[in-house]
Formats: structure tokens, sequence, C-alpha cells
DNA sequence: CGGAATCCATAACGATACTG
DNA sequence: CAGTATCGTTATGGATTCCG
């Protein structure tokens, strides 16, 4: 049995206005903390920010604090301020962050499989490019 | 048949040496050009070099030539040169880069499907900002 | 044509100190 | 606790020039 040429089309339309926001939004939200952070609140469906911090390993308070911004704005996160001392701050995902947690689940699942893969195309690439 | 409490649970495991190599891949795929080459290559299957130039708006020849050589690197396009004057270097996706493509649809898809949600998050929270 | 090499501006990020 | 503000460094990307 003969296959399609192209397997797959991923992309059915090429507006290229939309193409330049989707890019935009695709940029920011595939941002390295972001996805970690989309990560954790998934697990954990609510984290105050210390919390965050600890299940993040290696993010500076800086980032963790501009991530989770520009999350809140996106939408993509909700902060809840309790008026207490100390401060209590709790973050949880949206609806829609869980759904973009549910669309980057395919993208997670394809790196951990092919992680070998692409090792091994690393290794051979360098082993050529030595020759 | 009971269902887990929660709909989607993103990630099955959370091995922190994996997770750090999924980082990494998903970092370095997830880059802006990574994914324009990719949506191009995808809809053309084989293209030269100044063809994508054309075909990706606003890339620079060095970054194009950074993202192909990493994209080569990582095994998701082949880079086939003919030995003609002037020069001429065809990119095609190999089976990697296809399985990327169709896993990023689903990203691809979300950002489009939720550009309004967003935009509206954003103007919601700016209001609410500057009050 | 398809790059490589260089220079340079700026954006991104980490570390530190301070605050309600 | 949950940040904000500032500073210094590093990484990134554009523009330009040159080459087989």
């Amino acid at each position: 049995m003969k296959q399609p040429p192209v397997p797959v089309k991923p992309w059915p339309e090429s507006d290229p206005a939309v193409d330049a926001l989707v890019t935009e939004v695709i940029g920011r939200v595939a941002d390295k903390w972001t996805m970690l952070v989309l990560e954790v609140l998934a697990d954990h469906s609510e984290l105050r920010f210390t919390q965050i911090s600890r299940l993040v390993p290696d993010v500076s308070q800086k980032m963790l604090t501009q991530t989770l911004r520009q999350m809140e704005r996106d939408g993509l996160v909700v902060r809840t301020v309790f008026p207490v001392v100390p401060p209590r701050v709790e973050y949880r995902l949206t609806d829609l962050g869980l759904s973009l947690g549910a669309a980057f689940c395919g993208v997670w699942r394809w790196a951990e499989e092919n992680l070998r893969r692409i090792e091994a195309a690393r290794a051979e690439f360098d082993a050529r490019q030595k020759r």
C-alpha cells in the first residue's frame, strides 16, 4: 500500500497577518520557563510563589515573577492575593492555561520519545564535522 | 470505570534528568525561526536556501543559516549540496522533522483558535494596570 | 548562490539589595 | 512571603563585508 507523499500537513492556512500573531503568541508561550511553570501548575492545580520556585529548578525570582506576570496577562493563570501578613499569593491555571498544557502535551511527548534520535543525530553530525 | 480526577495530565513522568533534556530540546525546537522554517518545509517538501528566505518573512541570512544548521544537526532536515556553479543546496524535512511538525500542529492550532481570547485577556489586564 | 566572518546594538538574564 | 528596583554581564540577532 502506497503512503501519501506528505503524511501530515501541519498548518492548514497561511494568512500572513494571522501568521505573525500566531508566531508571536507561540514565541511567548513556548518559552522555557512558561512551559515549566505550566507543567508544575498542571500537576498541582494551585501553588504559592515559593512553591513554584522550588518545583521549577534553577528559576530565578526575577524570571519567575516575569513569567507569571506574562502568563497572567495572557489569561493563562489567575493570581489570587490573600490580604494577610505575611502575604499569601496563589496561582492556578485558567481553562485557557489548561488547554495550552494539553496542546503542548504532544510536543512534550514528541521530545521525550525522540530524545535518543536527536542525540544520535547530533553525535553523527558532530563526528562528521570533525573530519 | 472511573476516570482520573484531572481531565488532562500533560506530562506523564518527571525524571529530572530527562526533564532537563526534554526542556533543552523543546527550547531549541520551539524557537521562532525553527517553527517557521518547519512550516514552509512542511508545505513545500523541498526548498533551496533563497526560496526559504523569501518564504519566511524577515529572517536574516545569518539566522536562517543558523536555524537550518541546528535543524540539520538535530536530524530534522537533510541538506543536499549539488556540485554545480552557481551552488545549489536543497533542504527537506526528515521523518523526524515531519513528526515534529505534526506534534506542533496542536500548539499552532491552539494559538490560532485562542488568539482572540489572549488579546482580550491582555487588553483587560492592561486596562486594570492603568487604574 | 549559499554561505562564513566580523562588528555592534540591544535585549535577556542573574545577582544583589531593598520593601510592604 | 512575595515581590520591586538596580546593576552588570552575557547571549542574541541585525547589518555588513567577503568568498568559493
